[in-house]
DNA sequence: GTGAAAGCGCTAACAG
DNA sequence: CTGTTAGCGCTTTCAC
């Protein structure tokens, strides 16, 4: 039965088919199916005889046949910007969880934050006819979307919203979290407060920018404009403008980082200046991965809900047809450990 | 044009075929499948009128007939044990770009370790007629994975071979890595040197074991039985193996983690302990994830390149058939920093 | 260069 | 309960 081809079967016939089957069984086809699908009855003998048949043949329905007929995939598709950052990790593995509850595939793409990329996978998608669609839109290609969601996909964005696009989306309440972030560093007495966001195109850049401003304004403290950096989530991009940051004439005495890339590049800068935290600086950011409570001090963060996260926009994009899908924010939770202390004490926060 | 049903639209009309679109730019059928699959040629003047016509329509071509008439469908399954675990983030990433390239999509399952999970998902595969399945297997469901393989379906495994499936797969030099690292540690004096590993029936855990105990062999250290710790790569049972390696009566001086779920649970359980890396034990570990560089101090690591793994195994599933494909095994890189330090001396390494 | 026709593997009526 | 039939949307001969 084995063979040396480096699991690979030349596979010269083909595939074994329902019909094989039915003639293998000596029933007709439409019975066949039946037993396949689960639906409508069939005679205990009549099913043993095809299952029988289909075993010894090593038949499997094709998913190819069914769903060009039932104009369905189950399938949904997945864009998240870079698989690799544990973000979007936590988010995906709660989308498969609960995708797989309801028998369905999943689909991923990593768009690396590039419209071009997003756009060929948007078309990628709609060819393949995927029931919906969950994405964090780089916020380009609205044509596609439109079209997308007018060919009838179901289309959920994460983190981000859309104008003018009528999709629902779900997102964090970042401009609470931001603001509290915030607060707790004013607090502590700091007044020159570093800001290391993403652009502020994005919902989440706009918001925890509008957060971070609140704070100050809600205190009476001015916001030193050129404190405040807008950069992308690439790890070079992001790494130059911390360093940036931190070599204004003068420095903040704590920043504050609105994900997890974007704090990881201004750990980086602070050590490689030879600045410690939080003595020398303090640092708070958005996203509680792993590494932010394994670092010393470990890192005070708000941290997303990723996983449930991915549940959500999951369910949202299956939700029943004629259902009205609503928008969801959901709540952040705010992390205390060490990374901030009060500016003018040498006690730690 | 826009309505407020939350991005659902009711669609109650079918979709555009190529039928509508053959008949609306006045033209056969064969000859809309012609521009569409940009195969044959056919007069500027009519494309021009079918494009257009399309573009009308919002016309999108339908892999569900494409794939089922030409059978196959350019998907390839991606089975990993837990995406939000950067090392596979990291292979995906791989098996993204070059799927990318070769114009195809990549279904991704998690099966979290378990068997059962995993054959569902095998199934699932195999229903939706994928290409190719890359996968890190559990180590059981030979029967399912010997039947997918006789349906045709090409078959790459990472990190892990399975006896008796002639199926290829791409490993790491796990013998050699866990080999360095050991005799670095052996080279620095340590000879009471824990070992938390998974288990040993997985390739990469035997062969890191057996590379584990070659070094002790070469320098002629016998190897202390009751500090060899096999455990299932959950954080929980992780840390509780960690632990129980720590309260040794008499506890090793340096530990090998065999990969970062093993370091992340033996560097928190070290802390928990009140003890510290390097002075009160030096650690080591497999993977180079971004914390390892993040903590202080600085974790020596054993890398693996897993981007250029999942982009390998790509290339290796998706071979021209009849091309028979090799196993492949890639070295690793061992990365020193400052986690270990010389036994009997007050200096770090 | 183009149209007509025959399916790919399956589901869903519809008779019997 | 079960067999037959007509497609789902597309590709691919084969004549014209």
């Amino acid at each position: 039965m084995s063979n040396a081809t480096g699991g690979r079967r030349e596979n010269g016939g083909k595939q074994t088919t329902m019909r094989d089957v039915a003639v293998a069984a000596g029933v007709g086809l439409g019975t066949v199916s039946r037993v396949f699908s689960n639906v409508g009855s069939v005679a205990p003998a009549t099913r043993e005889k095809i299952e029988a048949a289909a075993r010894e043949l090593n038949f499997r329905p094709s998913a190819l046949g069914r769903d060009l007929k039932r104009r369905t995939t189950n399938n949904i598709g997945l864009i998240v910007t870079d698989i690799s950052n544990n973000f979007y990790g936590e988010f995906a593995q709660g989308v498969l969880a609960s995708a797989k509850e309801q028998g369905r595939h999943v689909i991923l793409c990593a768009s690396g934050e590039d419209p071009e990329t997003e756009r060929e996978y948007i078309d990628l998608l709609v060819e393949q006819r995927v029931d919906g669609i969950i994405a964090f839109p780089t916020g380009h290609n609205l044509d596609s979307w439109r079209s997308a969601r007018d060919l009838g996909i179901n289309i959920v964005f994460a983190d981000r919203e859309l104008p003018d696009l009528d999709i629902p989306s779900i997102v964090v309440d970042n401009e609470a979290g931001a603001r509290r972030l915030t607060e707790y560093l004013l607090a502590l007495g700091h007044s020159r407060i570093g800001y290391l966001g993403g652009p502020s195109e994005l919902t989440s850049g706009g918001q925890r920018e509008a957060g971070y401003r609140q704070a100050h304004l809600d205190v009476g403290v001015a916001v030193k404009e050129d404190l405040v950096v807008r950069t992308r989530f690439t790890r070079d991009t992001a790494y130059a403008s911390a360093l940036r940051l931190l070599e204004n004439p003068v420095p903040p005495t704590a920043l504050v980082a609105t994900n997890n890339v974007l704090g990881e590049a201004a750990l980086t800068a602070i050590r490689d200046r030879g600045l410690s935290v939080p003595d020398d600086i303090s640092l708070v950011m958005f996203d509680d991965v792993p590494w932010a409570n394994l670092v010393e001090p470990p890192i005070t963060v708000v941290a997303q809900p990723a996983w449930q996260m991915g549940q959500s926009a999951t369910r949202m994009v299956l939700a029943a047809d004629g259902e009205k899908v609503q928008p969801q924010t959901v709540k952040t939770e705010m992390v205390l450990r060490r990374s901030a202390r009060p500016l003018h004490s040498s006690a730690p926060a």
